[in-house]
DNA sequence: AAATAGGCGTTACAATTCGTAAGGATTGCG
DNA sequence: CGCAATCCTTACGAATTGTAACGCCTATTT
């Protein structure tokens, strides 16, 4: 399974900053905005699977927002708000929100109740795709194989396979070793991520990457690690 | 679509009837429950779309229910409860239900919330049919018959038959060994999975899948298996 | 009813996968 | 430069899976 995106649109960089480290403990990608242009300048290009909207926000109609993205996007929204009157859930709900979230909020609950959506059937991020192409290499998740540019086939394991598919769904982005726990399935083993150190290993192996310079998955010491290629699906 | 059914169970009367009502004014199906063992009960019978379920039941522990419901029923599950810290909320979200409403409660979120479930589109179950193609192959389950290209009729056992049929109906999912089991009615015998694994061998063998390379039927290592066929059936 | 054939679970053994351990290499910091 | 933390790699072995061979059971035929 990949990585779920969560975009976060709130115009105080204290509770973004606070939504977004709790989302990325979590083992999501975050992505944060202050104003609803950027925001849908965002939605053009990408769509992420949750949006947690504030509805104060000072240069739009928040509702008028949540109702098109409701309407257009697909995605799973949640509104965050100070407004607590029951009249205001309702209404925020019918216009198209899947869930609604009261200020003061504790993060460990809107990370349960993200979970919570992601869980159902429908919703999950994988449209799984299932080739890929990089830097000369194709990769075909149906068969598990890596194809070199001379159209050698390279057979990759299960476990691999993941890996690498986790990267080219995020590519040019830093992933965590936690993240990768459990987006991978992690059992939360003590020495779990030292398998993870082996997997990738392995991986780099097959892709011939050069161990003193590698070109596609590079290691952030202490953070985690980056993949590099030019990624297109399809 | 149908009207939705929903589930309400909770021990005090006249939150049953508070909720029952405003459920039918606004168009859906309710019947409640008293206590946990009438609920159980009728949940052999059928499944509701939604369960409200109150936390405070006195004759269970409704945290496990709770769990139990969303690993066997696939229903939308809401808990309703008295208990306000976000510890209880974050608990009851992991152990499987989609939302948690506190006490006391407006109707008409209650309401709101369950629309806003009820919108997505969500997975139903459809009719047993009795022929499917896919690859090239085609599948007569009245029969029990495997046509290939060439029209040639491959006979499958009734066993092998079950096997495939469950692939069909979940084509491109993975699909373990324990949900094959008591899909297939496994007597949860000791070493009845390793039956399920000679199936396996001999449904890959009929539809000439290549031992190193299977393009149908792909095992995953630790997980179960996943059937890459483009499935349709009728 | 006996004989026969096929379905299917069981067993056993070979092959594969993948985590773990251990030791070496690298990075960051004082 | 030295030390500690982090990361890489190799080898190994436990667990999982594939499949051939065997035998029990049931149904069908004679």
């Amino acid at each position: 399974m990949s990585i779920p995106h969560i975009a976060i649109l709130d115009d105080e960089p204290e509770i973004r900053q606070v939504l977004s480290s709790a989302l990325q403990d979590a083992g999501f990608h975050t992505t944060t905005y202050a104003r609803a242009t950027e925001f849908e300048a965002a939605l053009k290009r990408t769509t992420p699977d949750v949006c947690l909207v504030d509805l104060g926000l000072p240069d739009r109609d928040g509702l008028a927002l949540v109702h098109r993205l409701a309407l257009e996007s697909g995605a799973t929204i949640i509104i965050i708000s100070g407004r607590a009157q029951v009249q205001d859930r309702v209404t925020g709900l019918e216009l198209g929100a899947d869930d609604y979230i009261i200020k003061p909020f504790d993060p460990a609950e809107v990370v349960a109740r993200i979970r919570a959506r992601l869980r159902k059937p429908g919703t999950q991020p994988e449209a799984r795709n299932t080739r890929a192409q990089f830097n000369g290499w194709t990769a075909e998740f149906d068969r598990y194989v890596l194809i070199d540019k001379d159209a050698r086939e390279i057979p990759i394991s299960h476990a691999e396979g993941e890996v690498l598919r986790l990267f080219l769904d995020s590519p040019k982005r830093l992933i965590s070793r936690n993240q990768m726990l459990d987006a991978l399935g992690g059992t939360a083993g003590e020495s779990f991520d030292r398998a993870m150190d082996v997997r990738i290993s392995r991986l780099r192996t097959k892709l011939n990457e050069d161990p003193r310079n590698p070109r596609l998955i590079k290691t952030i010491y202490g953070a985690g690690y980056i993949f590099l290629g030019n990624v297109t699906w399809g």
